[in-house]
DNA sequence: GTCTATAAACAGATAGAC
DNA sequence: GTCTATCTGTTTATAGAC
């Protein structure tokens, strides 16, 4: 019994460990299919092999990194919300959603790469966005405006609850991907759990300030049932 | 007399005009010289001749956006702070200089194209990613910071006045950044001024939000003087 | 399934005619 | 200053040996 049937599958995952870590480095159009094949150990065919090209092995770890979020947030975006929900509750959830994804970075090991790779593909989406978009933005978008409505008691709603969810996409992603600015001008050694934790810290702050706001302006009453429901 | 003096400095802006575009939609890698030249309908030559080649022109591009940016914040960015400012007046100017940037996008011809490069280049950096960073970011951020401590009448400091202003940032650059997903999602039928100014309206929003829960944290005062002045 | 050699297309840079 | 033809290296994809 050797590993040789076995052998595939660790190439594959070799191939889209290494495409994930480049890619979200350099850019899908800066990496070469041979830089690729070289960081994997493997060789040049394997991925046409594999993938059926160069943008074949980009859906695959498109794929990979859907899977392993949705992994990571499991029940609070799969399954329906409790229907008793308190605004206060809604908020910590929301809260503990938001430091799940600005960790996201620091309790995996192959988390940086994935973390990289996301927030690059987001920006600089290929024609098979919608991929990402699909399975993955808009559903958390989804959640996350139901949560901010509840956490708000309904003051919040349509165009403006769906701009102020993507705001606080905003915070958050934009602390991933501006990470070299950001570490440079803080003058951190790096982006690890300590810096991640920070950042997620600023971001919870601001989620809290921004529920306060809209609670505030609306005469929102701590426990009282939302309107409309 | 003829134009030919002139055929130069007009090659130039045509050469820098067209690669804003197509780098600011499909990045640096993944134009090459020849798309740039044909779409300034000038000659691959003219790239090398004028800007030493594909890196400097890119250069060549940043320093372009720098110097529009810096024109359109002008005395905002340039000047120093007038010694007597209230909070309400500090927090007055950190709104009004985030919609100068968030309708940049909209208030001049070619600034869609200026917004598009500018915020990829802020995530995908060359290795001269310190133009960008020394000359726009990093003065920015100060001024930005200046601001937001007098608005808060001094609550907020260190790393965390520091990182509180990246994540009004990443608001800012969030809208802009991932407009395709934005617009998607929202039905809209392009990211126009109405556009701009509702994406506006939110990051003014959670400014005000943001700042008023430092204030009313720190028991913050109207009109009472900042601490360590 | 793995690996190598090769093909066809493309990149950026350049030399020289005008 | 402009433009074209060409050079050199590299890209992805593929055919075929093992």
């Amino acid at each position: 019994m050797t590993r040789q049937v076995s052998g595939a599958a660790a190439t594959r995952e070799s191939l889209v460990s290494a495409a994930l870590e480049l890619f979200g480095d350099y850019g899908y159009d800066a990496v070469s299919t041979r830089q690729i094949a070289d960081h994997a150990a493997a060789n040049i065919g394997s991925i046409a092999y594999h993938f059926g090209g160069k943008p074949g092995l980009r859906i695959a770890c498109i794929e990979y990194v859907i899977s392993v979020v949705r992994e990571m947030l499991g029940a609070s975006v799969s399954e329906p919300l409790p229907e008793t929900l308190s605004p206060d509750e809604a908020l910590d959830m929301l809260d503990s959603m938001f430091s799940i994804l600005l960790l996201l970075g620091s309790t995996r090991p192959d988390a940086d790469r994935i973390s990289n790779f996301m927030t690059r593909e987001l920006v600089v989406p290929a024609t098979v966005d919608a991929l990402l978009y699909e399975k993955l933005t808009e559903p958390l978008h989804e959640r996350f405006s139901q949560l901010f409505a509840i956490a708000v008691g309904g003051a919040v709603q349509g165009s403006e609850l769906a701009l102020t969810v993507f705001s606080l996409f905003g915070q958050m992603v934009f602390f991933r991907q501006c990470k070299p600015v950001i570490v440079k001008h803080m003058g951190w050694p790096g982006f690890g759990l300590t810096q991640a934790q920070a950042a997620g810290a600023i971001v919870s702050q601001n989620l809290k300030a921004i529920v306060a706001y809209h609670r505030s302006r609306d005469g929102f009453v701590a426990g009282e049932a939302r309107p409309g429901a």
